[in-house]
DNA sequence: CTGTATGATCTAAACGTTTAGGAAAACGTT
DNA sequence: AACGTTTTCCTAAACGTTTAGATCATACAG
């Protein structure tokens, strides 16, 4: 490894002199003086050691991207994929460093909080931790720069950056209504999140809008997660046909997904006899058949501008916290049609 | 931030027993020594300060993963994820750190060889970096530990691990002709990846196998990505029935989704007119429109082994190049059947 | 010619660890 | 009692940077 002592000795200055070469600092250098050092640098391919950097106190250059343990399969995930690639095309253009975090919550002592206290990273980006996660308040409570993705919490200094999701639910819900739906089911998310319960409260905000009465034994309790997804569209799928609900709103698409094979399963077709709406836009939705309608979540702008919030955070003196919430849009494709149409 | 000074100061000893209680090193501490020593770091929640480890030349336990800057949606793509996936799982479990780094390669200079030197990460992992790559030599030369995923050279001390592209081929263009197709299409992959001309290589040697010519016309130069895909199976589909061919291999399942969506838009119906077969078996193929009859790489074991190669390298005192090949399966679904079956 | 301001560079301490070598005490052997 | 060995712990240097303060030469004002 090349060092700054090995630049200074071969062009014959010191390592300050070399160092303020290399950081443009206040100081001023001769310009004949930094060609030379400038030049010993490229030929011996000179860069400075981050460890080295890092300890004399200066950033680091890294975002920590903490993903929570409930998720199985973070990068599997197309929810996880498009906000981690946003994140990265900002840290990279930024040049910062993304560092991985999985497994994280305090679950085993203290031990993940001092993970997060090693000096590694300048700041870190949680994607859907639950909001009661004691790590979120230690952390801050020990200074550390941090963003919530799709969590919220009060009182407490950090950023958030996360979609409208009443907002969402409601324009999903509405479409259903104003096609004629009035027997609606909804298959929860998860209950301890964020978003779960902002989506059914859009849900019903739609139906008080509409002034139709929301049928609560359509609410099923459900989580974001393949096994929950399937018990729970089955639950409502195998109702009855009169008491069957004539659309489904699912709170995420990969919900939505387990409906559409619990319901050929049944033999129930989509839409001919049940309608159903998804939330997320992830890849695959416009490749299930029919084609699922959902609500676009803007994934990848959410963890650029996560990772904007957390690298301004970090140029200012002062924190600041910020709370950037993205508009969603409804996107229509072949999933619904009014009821009763054959 | 807390010190090793400070729990030494704490618990009334050196800093230097402190750090042989910390690590659990050779020389021998009292046992009462001991406990006072961990007690104050439990109650101080100490953690060794990676800068200085990395700074003092012990490892940084942190692995670099370099997606190349060729793929524009890395985290979005269903390949990358589950691979990056299995990375994590292993590091992880040995307690290792994972930097990300995109848009890698050259091209700038050697300001990206450079990022590789600046003492951030022990080793790296590269995925589907071109062969050719240079900086695959730099590195492998300046005595960086790496392991290649899904790119395979020659003559460098670097680890290999990737799957059995030929016999994925053969296998899939085996199922086609055992199925009674003749005229088989193929859309090839990047020529200047491993895995392009392998697969292309399997196709002619099944062809070979079962004493059917191959159609040199039929054979589509293409890369992995949406829009040469859209092309060549627009090139491949549009021609005249008598000459189009009854069955296609894609090489990489994104390049079959996009011929699902030509024939779509030609009219031409899977797997009545024309059977289709991918490779990879990522999240969708089985969601698509019919069930896409594919290749399964095991992309997650392929991540958690070339993640297991590495640690191991880095363990190891000596350095001994690995090549590792997983075998493939052939995954049966809807999109083949015989030909001129209605 | 002296005193002072300015500009270019250097010296050395500091960041938080690890670890080789040494010191002190305790113990065993002759 | 003298000596060697072992056990336990400490001192201090080193890792590669950054940066406050010192130094030295030069330029300029009086």
């Amino acid at each position: 490894m090349v060092t700054l002592k090995q630049i200074a000795r071969a062009s014959g200055v010191s390592t300050a002199t070399v160092s303020y070469v290399v950081n443009d600092g206040p100081r001023r250098v001769l310009p004949e003086t930094r060609e030379r050092v400038l030049k010993v640098i490229q030929e011996l391919n000179y860069r400075p050691n981050v460890a080295a950097q890092g300890l004399r106190g200066k950033r680091t250059n890294t975002f920590g991207v903490a993903f929570p343990h409930i998720v199985t399969e973070p990068f599997d995930n197309v929810y996880f994929g498009p906000i981690l690639a946003g994140i990265v095309d900002v840290a990279t253009a930024r040049r910062q460093m993304t560092m991985l975090f999985t497994g994280i919550s305090l679950e085993d002592g203290d031990v993940n909080l001092s993970l997060f206290c090693d000096g590694r990273c300048d700041g870190f980006i949680f994607v859907a931790i639950p909001a009661k996660d004691p790590l979120i308040e230690k952390l801050s409570r020990r200074g550390a720069k941090m963003v919530l993705v799709g969590t919220q919490v009060q009182g407490l200094p950090v950023s958030t950056v996360d979609s409208d999701n009443v907002e969402g639910a409601r324009q999903a819900t509405l479409h259903l209504l104003d096609l004629g739906h009035r027997r609606i089911g909804i298959i929860q998310g998860n209950c301890d999140s964020t978003s779960g319960p902002e989506r059914t409260l859009g849900f019903r905000l739609a139906h008080q809008e509409r002034g139709v009465p929301v049928d609560e034994s359509l609410l099923i309790p459900s989580r974001y997660q393949d096994d929950a997804a399937y018990l729970s569209s089955y639950r409502l799928l195998s109702m009855p046909p009169d008491r069957r609900p004539t659309a489904i709103f699912a709170a995420q698409d990969s919900i939505a997904r387990m409906a559409y094979t619990v319901a050929s399963e049944l033999g129930i077709r989509i839409p001919e006899d049940v309608s159903l709406v998804g939330f997320d836009d992830v890849a695959y939705a416009r490749h299930l058949s029919p084609p699922l309608t959902t609500v676009r979540q803007p994934l990848r702008e959410i963890g650029a501008e996560a990772a904007t919030v957390l690298f301004n955070s970090l140029e200012a003196d002062a924190f600041e916290p910020v709370r950037k919430i993205f508009q969603v849009d409804l996107i229509e494709r072949a999933s619904c049609r009014p009821p009763g149409l054959t």
